[in-house]
DNA sequence: TTGTGTGAAGGGTTTCACAGCT
DNA sequence: AGCTGTGAAACCCTTCACACAA
């Protein structure tokens, strides 16, 4: 998760937890499948299996928007779809323009789960001339120095960022200032953006080196299956204990659970 | 977020909490730039802002790791790297195959902070034959069919999943089975895969339905400015107080904070 | 009897604030 | 004097387990 700025201090009620509504799309997806197959009702159980969470979450994620459910029968699927898209604010459209038309804006710009549930693609923006015009996914790009008025003309309030980093920062000042108000950015980049302006982010090589790290683990554990995988450092030590390995020291003393920096950097 | 299995019960010591694992990276991208900016040391505060996190998370976080760091200066941007890295893993480098060349796939095979940081492109794979032998960010496409070739010869252990959602889970099964653990999936759908598999997910539509929840409140706020915003509905009530609306009634009792179904869906 | 709705317990994460090293 | 490293407090999220409604 990364949102950008605060989200006000919980106003008492009626404040549905962050980690709630980041389920609540998994749901309603879920939901929607149930839907188109005319299923009338779900329970708990079989809605959390379809959206990959366990049932005593999803309960007490419905908790939060009040008592649909029927106790000893379950959930009826229209009404708790209706009921998601309510809360999520998607009984209304929202217009979106994405900046950035290479290969990853046109997937954007094609990806059809988009035009399906309240967004539309208000505008598709570039820098190159050379691409102004051009169709794509049906869309004729639009050059980026009429950012400002295709914002308000559209009353566009959300963007979406997939230019190169370099240029992501003020692609987003120009979108914040033309009164766009949440960004989701793509650019391998950290934004920085005004009080009340949301900013998600999505990023492939920050995922990948996650999925790395447990990768990693997995290969040190086929050996020393019980007990702690790597070798030294004691639980609750805090003293030095220097490793014996091959740094260019200088000076005593830095700590660490294991190895050291090796003479010649791999990176 | 979202991993697919089990991490197994936290190892007592030696486990690096999940949340300053996800933030290794935005620090490390950080410390590369620096270092790019031959800057020999930063302090947490400085630290921290680039990365856009705060300078006490950061200290916690890095706390895991091991002392690194000099207290009065800061942290040697060259060390950090390294250590950072190698607690990622990313000193070794990790074959990745990507399956389902369309607009997306092509995007993600030509990412650059791709090869960059310890991942390389071992394979593009997809179903259409007329894609085989095609090049992609010149590296050939590959067809599905030598799926299981591909990834045992490779050693590769991470995929990542660009394919319609309706094979998604297909091409998961193929990839698990092969000998993929680890999975980054792009297509819009639950994957279920057996213990030891981690699966992360990226998924536009669900980013953007969280900042149109957002978008939503924003704008129920202008109005109301100082209390709870909305109307109805107490703080510590648990009674039904069903609101006057024009749901298509069978029976009574159905509660919520707000709002009922409308006679005609929107969805 | 079935399955929701929810207090209470249990973990995990963030923030605070300051001791301690340089 | 400056900045790290870290216990302790506060907060948030998940899980448990059961009362209660249909």
């Amino acid at each position: 998760m990364a949102t950008g700025r605060t989200h006000r201090p919980a106003t008492r009620s009626r404040g549905i937890p962050e980690a709630t509504v980041a389920r609540l799309p998994l749901y309603l997806r879920a939901l929607t499948a149930l839907s188109e197959r005319s299923v009338p009702t779900v329970s708990s159980e079989e809605l959390a299996a379809a959206a990959g969470v366990n049932s005593a979450k999803l309960r007490k994620d419905f908790s939060y928007l009040g008592s649909y459910g029927t106790r000893g029968v379950g959930y009826d699927v229209e009404y708790l779809v209706y009921q998601i898209s309510r809360e999520l604010g998607l009984t209304q459209d929202w217009p979106v323009v994405i900046v950035g038309i290479g290969n990853l804006g046109a997937a954007l710009a094609g990806y059809g789960g988009f035009a399906s549930r309240g967004f539309r693609v208000a505008a598709l923006i570039d820098a190159d001339p050379a691409m102004t015009g051009k169709p794509v996914a049906g869309i004729p790009v639009q050059h980026s120095d009429d950012l400002e008025k295709i914002i308000s003309e559209d009353g566009v309030s959300i963007g979406v960022i997939a230019t190169p980093a370099g240029v992501a920062q003020q692609v987003c000042d120009r979108l914040v200032a033309a009164g766009v108000t949440s960004i989701l950015n793509f650019a391998p980049t950290v934004l920085s953006v005004p009080d009340g302006v949301d900013v998600r982010k999505v990023d492939l090589s920050i995922e990948l080196q996650i999925l790395a790290f447990h990768e990693q683990r997995k290969a040190g554990e086929e050996l020393g299956a019980e007990a702690g995988a790597e070798p030294s450092a004691e639980p609750g030590a805090t003293a030095a204990a220097v490793p014996p390995a091959a740094r260019a020291a200088e000076d005593a003393g830095r700590k660490g659970p294991d190895g050291d920096m090796p003479a010649v950097m791999p990176a």
